[in-house]
DNA sequence: TCCTAGATTGGAATTATTCTTGATATTGGG
DNA sequence: CCCAATATCAAGAATAATTCCAATCTAGGA
């Protein structure tokens, strides 16, 4: 009957992982996140981790997704001052928060548009990471 | 000696804020940060403030601060996780992290840029607020 | 002047997150 | 295959920023 023990290696993880044990623990992190694609907290990843790990803790989701992050393999989002959303998306983009619903999209950049196209930069400055965030509809 | 009393005065508030009962706390914590335009948290606001009014407690600062915030006397920022900073630039404008110095320099937009000139908008959103926020150097 | 709504205060409470510690598990070398 | 070294995990305590609360206080209008 069981024979979809395999199940949780559906969504595998990049090869090229240099330093990162892969867990029971991690992969299912990283699992519940790819398998739905919001922004789910900590909590909620804990929440839904739980049903196939039932004893995980929420300090080990916070190391796990932490470790993730650290990675490259998810991005932490921090809208105002509410707890930290997990993304799976990791190409660069923004995020649309919908203040009526509370949904929040992914908001891709043009493609070909440059930073310095449309903000007045520190002159010498190396950008190493954009955070873009809407409110509004 | 003391003919310098009537600085506070020196940064005085815009005239339509209606509904704002301008008391002392709220207009010091507001001239501290027209004084120096940087980014301080409520913690170094508050030290700021009890320089003239040794005995604002703490509360009272975050209270002015979100005061003055909803009436768009000046803006609230968040970096990461870390404290919130108030900033007295009310124009719209990003922000650059230096991670080297920790210092925080407003950048604003070039002139005549349009947000979907360069962002895939989800279709029909109405951008209410925008945080641009950048990390690097 | 008196009244009332709104402001201030200090401390307690809250909440997300991190830290600590001991137990467990995994890996690579022998 | 076994062992030591290392990494991970779990549970709860600890932390830190912020908010809440209840008790004054204050200013401005009737």
């Amino acid at each position: 009957m069981n024979h979809r023990s395999n199940d949780r290696a559906a969504v595998s993880l990049p090869k090229a992982c240099p330093g990162l044990r892969m867990t029971p623990q991690r992969q299912e992190v990283y699992r519940v996140l790819m398998g739905r694609r919001d922004h789910p907290t900590a909590n909620e990843v804990h929440s839904r981790v739980k049903k196939r790990l039932p004893n995980i803790s929420l300090a080990t989701v916070y190391n796990c997704l932490e470790t993730l992050v650290d990675h490259g393999l998810i991005r932490q989002v921090n809208f105002e001052r509410e707890s930290s959303r997990y993304c799976p998306n990791v190409k660069e983009h923004g995020h649309f928060h919908d203040q009526a619903s509370g949904a929040i999209h992914d908001v891709e950049f043009k493609p070909g548009v440059n930073l310095a196209d449309f903000l007045d930069l520190p002159p010498g400055a190396m950008i190493e990471d954009i955070e873009i965030t809407l409110r509004g509809k």
